[in-house]
DNA sequence: ACTGAACTTAAAA
DNA sequence: TTTTAAGTTCAGT
């Protein structure tokens, strides 16, 4: 019981820092923010502690280039999204789920509130575990958490409201 | 088994 | 303007 499935992590360096990711054969588990953004004079592979994370690369199979290319694009402030096939949430909570799909029908560029979240997720008035589901997202950017707003400002971030409006205004938009 | 907190909200005090 | 009650889930105690 409780068995584990084998799980890879990663890690993906880019422009902006190195982003952290759970790849199992099931799909994509986790996909998680530079804790720092990149600034000049820092360099990929070095400083920043934990040396044995590898780095995702292409030959990591199909599902490893599609998360590379999508990442690049994406951070390229081009459309580009995953499948929802690609994504592997078992074993995850049922509400959280449904959130979460709810995020990924946000078209690129447009922004919903909490409680919208909440009524396509099924339970109008689970607002706050809309929240909830927001903040454990496992599948940042690709799942994205950052098009939930509150009904009277930017609401929450957990990586923190920098990376909200970072990520928003890759799609152009403003907080 | 309970309690409080978590990326909230709308309504009442 | 502050307080409060209302889903879901999880980490503590």
């Amino acid at each position: 019981m409780h068995e584990r499935l084998p799980e890879r992590r990663y890690v993906i360096t880019t422009p902006l820092g190195r982003w952290r990711a759970v790849v199992a054969d099931a799909g994509l588990r986790e996909l998680s923010l530079p804790r720092r953004v990149v600034r000049d004079g820092w360099h990929p592979g070095r400083g920043g502690g934990k040396g044995s994370v590898p780095e995702l690369r292409d030959q990591e199979g199909a599902l490893g280039r599609r998360v590379l290319k999508a990442l690049a694009e994406r951070l390229d402030g081009k459309r580009t999204n995953l499948p929802w096939s690609d994504f592997d949430l078992s074993g995850r909570p049922p509400f959280f789920t449904r959130a979460w799909k709810a995020l990924y029908a946000i078209p690129f560029g447009e922004v919903r509130t909490y409680s919208q979240i909440a009524k396509s997720a099924g339970s109008p008035q689970a607002v706050r575990a809309a929240g909830g589901a927001c903040g454990a997202n496992p599948i940042v950017l690709f799942i994205p958490c950052h098009r939930v707003i509150a009904s009277n400002g930017p609401g929450g971030f957990g990586a923190g409201l920098d990376w909200k409006r970072r990520l928003l205004a890759l799609e152009g938009r403003d907080l």
